[in-house]
DNA sequence: ATCTCTGTACTGACTGGTCAGTCTAAAAAC
DNA sequence: GTTTTTAGACTGACCAGTCAGTACAGAGAT
């Protein structure tokens, strides 16, 4: 599993991720070809069927890892903190997420609210995971006292992703040219007033 | 111009446009096909293209439309109100507009940050159109007191168009049932709080 | 009134190109 | 010697855009 044969394999599919998602994230899965993504990986047409069953599994795939990396960071954000905290680490961690991996993040952002497509299904499902993160902590925060009791959960929790999600994304369109850490501090700010009982 | 010849042609315009703007919501730009808008249209193909020069343009003088539609909106919600008062007029027009078009809303957050396709110039145009209204009306606060002197006006602006588009279309994504209005009074808190100097 | 005539709106079969996915034989990596 | 990758020709489905032809409303002409 992490011999040289597979360490191999493990770095192509690496590549053919960065090229799909790159690609993806500006033209869209429809007007993404085949052709394009291995050419962007520099490796042949037949290297992405030999890794991939099929354009959408590859492209199932690149969610998972995607949307599994956001969650994962999350877990470890709001690790050990009280309910406050654990907010502000989760914004932090959404918008370092973000700049580390914008590309995934401007795909995410277009093709999150899809509907009728073969892969809705398992987008939906990685959103729930990412956001079940965030809703933990806002539950702790509402039984705790620290956040308003009246508070609906799943629709806060839910509305505080997407919201870093388009601030983030739209920043990062619009004016490239400004750093991150004013966007960070912006939604934080943001945050920080609505949260307050 | 208003026989019963270029009413029937207008028609036919505006059917292809609901049928388009739908199917382009769901499915996205790339995967709708021409026959697929013409059938739900209920015309013939070739109706597609003695109405619109081509599929791409067919998709401009939609967002043109709609977005048109938008800044209109947000211009009379505006009219003669004190900065405060307009700023909350503007998101309560924001998503009484989502809650009518809610399939173009819908649209406008899937394509709004995609790069390279050949109708994103104009879609920016649109965009800063419409968000110049909201910018006139931040930095009249601005400029009365009304609102922080230190708030960046372009920034906030675009944020807010942004974030109405996010939340409201997430609701009705992930939460139809619920009533749009529930929306609104969350929005319209957000906007006080973070408003507030 | 009926009868051409004319431009407008629409039709749907057809064309040329594009693209996902297949296949093969041989090379390279391990 | 087994796994992974290569190069790219090929197939079949699909799709944007075209075009010759139909339908029909209304405007004179008789």
């Amino acid at each position: 599993m992490t011999d040289g044969r597979s360490r191999r394999r493990e770095d192509t599919r690496q590549r053919l991720f960065v090229a799909a998602v790159e690609l993806i994230a500006e033209q869209g899965f429809s007007a993404t070809t085949v052709d394009d993504i291995a050419a962007r990986a520099g490796v042949a047409k037949g290297t992405v069927y030999y890794n991939f069953e099929s354009k959408t599994m590859l492209f199932e795939e690149l969610l998972r890892h995607g949307i599994g990396l956001l969650t994962a960071e999350f877990r470890a954000a709001v690790a050990g903190l009280p309910p406050r905290a654990a907010l502000a680490a989760l914004v932090r961690a959404e918008l370092e997420y973000i700049r580390r991996y914008r590309a995934f993040a401007q795909l995410l952002l277009s093709e999150m609210w899809r509907t009728n497509r073969e892969w809705q299904q398992t987008l939906r499902l990685l959103r729930g995971e990412a956001i079940a993160v965030i809703a933990e902590t806002v539950r702790a925060g509402v039984d705790s006292g620290d956040l308003p009791a009246d508070l609906d959960v799943p629709t806060a929790s839910s509305a505080l992703f997407g919201v870093g999600l388009v601030v983030a994304v739209d920043w990062l369109v619009f004016q490239p040219d400004r750093p991150i850490a004013e966007v960070q501090e912006a939604l934080l700010g943001i945050v920080r007033r609505v949260a307050q009982t």
